[in-house]
DNA sequence: AAGAGGCCCTGATAGC
DNA sequence: TGCTATCAGGGCCTCT
């Protein structure tokens, strides 16, 4: 759920406060994330000074002072929460990310600094850590994925080559980390809301307007996104989305039943399944 | 080779 | 009330 720009607040937020700290202790209550995490994990993070925070795709990238690299996936339900320590007896806590408060449960990992602590909490465990050993690796890491949105690589003839001819629908593609990284299912159906594409149009049906759509919405949606903070995500523990703001952005997302926002359209945002992902489309306007 | 589907996991919710 | 079934989703893997 995570997404590239709630990654990349998540990114922000981490460079503002722990960029030049030194890590004093970490703590791993729980291994079993979707990757092991590994034993000597803490020994490569402790005494360690944060050098700096990148973000590739969904991914958080933390270079460390020994030249070791600590990569970050959050999966779909992993939240980053800053604890701080207060002379008196409570903890108080921020969160880089929307949950207001510390859960109880599934804090998994914790990172000790001088007067505070950022611990990482994960009910699904569908997020990793792993280490690198330098930098080099980060491309062999990464060699598989896709450009992301903004990267020049993702073009018209890039578009073209990967999908003309192809009988796979573009919804599948644009959730295809191999073929453009970062976008999840959530944005995937928005971009696609901009584009008036339906979600279960084959590659080899799109036409080049399609491919200059899918090209200047793709970017809109994120940087619209980062700009606002994430905000269009839901939170994971309040599916209903009651706590409030989040779902107001949304065109199509959990939308089904609702008539279209798009002025003058009649349709209504209807909700299908395709490639078990969950796909809201209006009916009307996305062709 | 391309594309579809399964699996990992927990918690919220729907249905009986 | 309390049970079970279903769904949510990212990435990776296997199967056809």
């Amino acid at each position: 759920m995570p997404e590239l720009p709630e990654v990349e607040i998540v990114k922000q937020s981490l460079n503002k406060k722990i960029k030049g700290k030194i890590i004093k202790k970490v703590e791993v209550k729980n291994r079993n994330l979707r990757l092991k995490v590994p034993l000597k994990f803490e020994k490569y993070l402790e005494n360690q000074k944060i050098i700096k925070v990148h973000r590739f795709s969904k991914y958080l990238i933390l270079f460390l002072s020994n030249n070791y690299i600590c990569l970050i996936h959050l999966g779909m339900s992993g939240t980053v929460h800053l604890v701080y320590n207060k002379k008196k007896n409570l903890m108080t806590n921020m969160s880089f990310y929307h949950s207001k408060q510390l859960p109880q449960k599934h804090n998994h990992i914790s990172i000790f600094f001088d007067n505070f602590k950022i611990i990482y909490n994960d009910p699904r465990r569908f997020g990793f850590f792993e280490i690198l050993k330098e930098k080099s690796f980060l491309k062999k890491r990464f060699c598989k994925l896709g450009p992301e949105p903004f990267d020049s690589r993702f073009n018209l003839n890039y578009l073209d080559k990967n999908l003309k001819n192809k009988e796979k629908n573009i919804k599948s593609f644009l959730l295809d980390q191999n073929f453009v990284s970062g976008i999840g299912n959530i944005y995937a159906n928005e971009i696609l809301y901009f584009c008036k594409i339906k979600p279960s149009k084959k590659g080899k049906k799109l036409t080049i307007q399609d491919y200059k759509n899918i090209l200047n919405y793709t970017k809109k949606v994120l940087l619209n996104a980062i700009q606002k903070g994430g905000s269009s995500i839901r939170d994971f523990r309040n599916i209903s989305g009651s706590s409030g703001q989040f779902q107001k952005d949304f065109k199509v997302y959990q939308r089904e039943g609702l008539s279209c926002k798009r002025s003058n359209c009649k349709g209504i945002i209807k909700k299908k399944n395709i490639s078990k992902r969950s796909s809201f489309f209006c009916n009307f306007c996305q062709k």
